[in-house]
DNA sequence: GCCCAGGTGGGTA
DNA sequence: TACCCACATGGG
């Protein structure tokens, strides 16, 4: 009898699967760091394809930038990112994004480097409208630091292969990606990516699509499922 | 019509 | 701490 593989095995090879299963998944897509903010803002809770729409309307409106942001009043930024949905409240964590970048300038390599990550986190966590979610996002997309993003995707595959409860904290499932996979943002970029695009296609909240799942032989859930 | 989407903040027990 | 709920548009 071979001993069971260890939860970083097991991490690297669901990557391996997922990679293999969808390909690259190519995110975040953005022009510029500051737009992946504001799409990390805007898709909270929200589908990607309204959230285009919405930063569309904000290049149409020439508004994208945090001093723009900051100038605007508070009805029009919600009027332009309407699409995005829940747009009064997504008005005013944009408009508290703006305050942030305005006490660096405008600068956003002042905001991020020459200090730890943990304390860049920490005032990010401070703004209205960023989470740990959103925290994370800016901090791996926009600024290229390894701080893995931990979703309800996310929660929900490792749940059902058993490597976390159902109801672990954020920061628990984030540390046991950060702790058994090696600092590389190119990597965890790509795998925050591929969990939410199997959670999406195959491991979804009703009715997952077990059969066709490229975790099969290692999700206890999914076996069950089967029968 | 119903469920869900690349969550967060605020309130209550 | 642990649950609720509001926020709100658009696609399947």
């Amino acid at each position: 009898m071979s001993p069971p593989p260890s939860r970083k095995t097991i991490l690297t090879q669901v990557y391996q699967r997922l990679f293999a299963a969808y390909g690259p998944q190519r995110w975040w897509p953005a022009e510029t760091p500051f737009e992946v903010m504001v799409g990390a803002i805007l898709t909270q809770n929200t589908a990607w394809a309204n959230v285009e729409r919405a930063i569309a309307r904000l290049k149409a409106a020439d508004v994208l930038s945090p001093a723009a942001l900051r100038r605007l009043p508070l009805e029009n930024v919600a009027s332009l990112i309407r699409p995005a949905g829940t747009f009064q409240a997504k008005a005013r964590k944009l408009k508290a994004l703006g305050e942030l970048l305005g006490r660096y300038g405008d600068d956003l390599a002042r905001l991020f480097n020459e200090r730890p990550l943990s304390d860049i986190r920490r005032e990010l966590l401070a703004v209205h409208g960023i989470g740990p979610e959103t925290a994370d996002a800016i901090l791996l997309y926009a600024a290229g630091n390894p701080s893995f993003v931990v979703d309800a995707f996310t929660q929900r595959v490792l749940g059902r292969l058993g490597l976390i409860k159902e109801k672990a904290r954020y920061e628990e499932v984030k540390t046991l990606f950060e702790a058994r996979l090696p600092p590389d943002p190119a990597l965890f970029n790509e795998y925050h990516a591929l969990l939410v695009e199997h959670g999406k296609r195959t491991c979804r909240k009703r009715e997952p699509r077990c059969r066709s799942c490229p975790l099969l032989d290692l999700c206890p859930t999914g076996q069950a499922a089967l029968g």
